[in-house]
DNA sequence: ACGCTCATTGGCAACGTTGTCAATTTGCCC
DNA sequence: GGGCAAATTGACAACGTTGCCAATGAGCGT
């Protein structure tokens, strides 16, 4: 309606000013939620700001601030499941602050070592998720704590009082795992390592092998085999186990997707899952609701890991 | 080591300026790549903007600009693999840019509809890229039109002309998957569609019934069942159809993610695939080379539609 | 050496917001 | 009604950068 012409230019806090008659401190007061000011005044800032259509500049909030509200979320994983749940319980934590997300996924942890607080730096994040095995990296770490940058690990495995951290506890619950799957009565259990660029790697086979101690089942080296944490690499782990000699009865793979690798080996050698062999995951990510029969898997509430560190990280800053 | 004390504060525009012996503004056009700076003072420039560790504040940047250099990924979709896809294929497009990607997942489009235009706004977007089903929505299509808020589509249906778009054609997809499937032989083949909210439900229904038509043979309602492009929701179906009185000799589900369902359900009723029955997917994501035996399904590059959208996207801005 | 053009540099205001602090108003008690 | 504390409001200077324009220096033809 009005002047249609000249609408281009948003709205700043000088027009709201100027249009509910006060100053332009008070509509920052009414913007920022902050107290000592009148009720009546409030409502005449908001009328007058919904009229202009009037939005807070973020640029020049954080400009003033010396803050800029990015966070970056880093990292390096193969799992679309496991990504888009990482994802999910940041953004849910970040939902009522003013932090924004920002994505950063890694090639490999490697290729970022040392270059981290630089891209972080250049982006003007305020803090950082590290999500693994990126928290594992001795040098990023290092870096992160000499450039002062505020950052939160999600299940890390080294120098763990360097930052806030959060995680499950990977060498109980795969010994919790092989237990089950002792007590269910197999004794020729089958190992899928994961990548072992991650340290969940090492966890995971360590649970593994403390409850075959446990049960003074010995552990048979042939029925250890490595993956990469992909489908791919599960599969193909699962193809040399069943062509091998020395058969499992079950086989205890180190995620979801190197799970459901086994599974399609299984049946492509004709074998029936669960009756002639077993297939145990860990994550219980979306991927174990999706193989027939379903996975018995852990659950690792990825979700809730990064929401708490999400957490901890606007604590820390 | 130097005056570890006062190292606090980041250096500024002003501080790099002292130190190289040059005014501000030289350094400003060093670091916008500006031309007119001699390369001997370019490289003194660089030389102190190095040791101070000196990174351009985005925020005073953005402000006195005028722009965010932030883009949003809007989506509302169930499937990880298909948001991951979508992800990486927007920030790859984005890497050599100054543009940051921003997420906005969203729990439905119906509860967006007039609300996406505020957020924007709110957080500052300089561009938005609609993902399925949100560029559908005719509420938000006019509403970011009247805000005149830069946006491009993936695989939107209607008002192909409202802003660049990006898709491939879902009927002749699905199409040509009908007549694949009726080149086996199948005669009696069964759609499951998807949600009813997403256009493309109908886009694939219609290139399925086309397909019927070409080849003259009846289209049969008790063979047409209704999903919501979920696991779930493919197996309640499949469990519906097998089932029935009519049971279908092939089933072509609009999604990979209901096919998997399909087949889980076929399974259940102890039907081999796909001797008995075969089982059609459409997307080609990672859920189906996780199913087995393989589905048969339809490449969607969503990667580089999100590429693509994004290309297009700056293009505008 | 002179005048002219073009490359290079510097000065200064402005971007839209918030922090600080002072000014004003209100409410309450004697 | 005076006095005091608390509530409410306003003025103004930053924040770190870039756009605009003026100033300076260099090169060159005459």
């Amino acid at each position: 309606m009005e002047a249609a012409g000249k609408q281009r230019a948003r709205a700043t806090i000088t027009d709201v000013a100027k249009r509910s008659g006060t100053s332009i401190k008070t509509v920052s007061r009414v913007f920022n939620d902050e107290p000592f000011v009148r009720e009546e005044t409030r409502d005449r800032v908001l009328k007058a700001a919904a009229e202009l259509d009037y939005h807070p500049n973020m640029a020049a909030r954080s400009l003033v601030r010396g803050r800029s509200f990015l966070i970056g979320l880093f990292y390096e994983n193969p799992s679309p499941n496991y990504v888009v749940d990482l994802q999910t319980g940041a953004l849910d934590r970040l939902h009522d602050e003013r932090f924004r997300l920002l994505l950063f996924p890694c090639e490999s942890a490697r290729a970022m070592s040392g270059k981290l607080l630089q891209v972080a730096r250049t982006s003007g994040l305020e803090g950082i998720v590290l999500a693994p095995p990126l928290g594992d990296d001795p040098r990023t770490v290092a870096e992160l704590r000499e450039g002062r940058m505020p950052f939160t690990r999600i299940a890390p495995t080294t120098a763990l009082d360097a930052s806030p951290t959060v995680g499950i506890d990977d060498v109980a619950a795969a010994q919790a795992m092989t237990q089950h799957l002792l007590s269910l009565g197999h004794r020729r259990i089958a190992f899928v390592q994961g990548d072992p660029g991650h340290a969940s790697t090492r966890q995971r086979l360590c649970g593994f092998r403390a409850a075959l101690d446990a049960a003074q089942v010995p552990f048979e080296p042939a029925l250890l085999e490595q993956g990469m944490y992909t489908f791919e690499s599960g599969l193909a782990a699962g193809r040399r186990l069943f062509a091998g000699r020395m058969r499992p009865s079950a086989v205890f793979a180190a995620n979801d997707d190197m799970a459901a690798g086994v599974c399609v080996a299984a049946k492509e050698h004709g074998l029936d899952i669960p009756g002639t062999v077993s297939v145990a995951g860990f994550d219980d990510s979306l991927i174990s609701r999706v193989t027939w029969p379903q996975l018995t898997t852990i659950h690792q509430p990825t979700y809730d890991m990064a929401h708490v560190a999400t957490d901890a990280l606007i604590a820390l800053i």
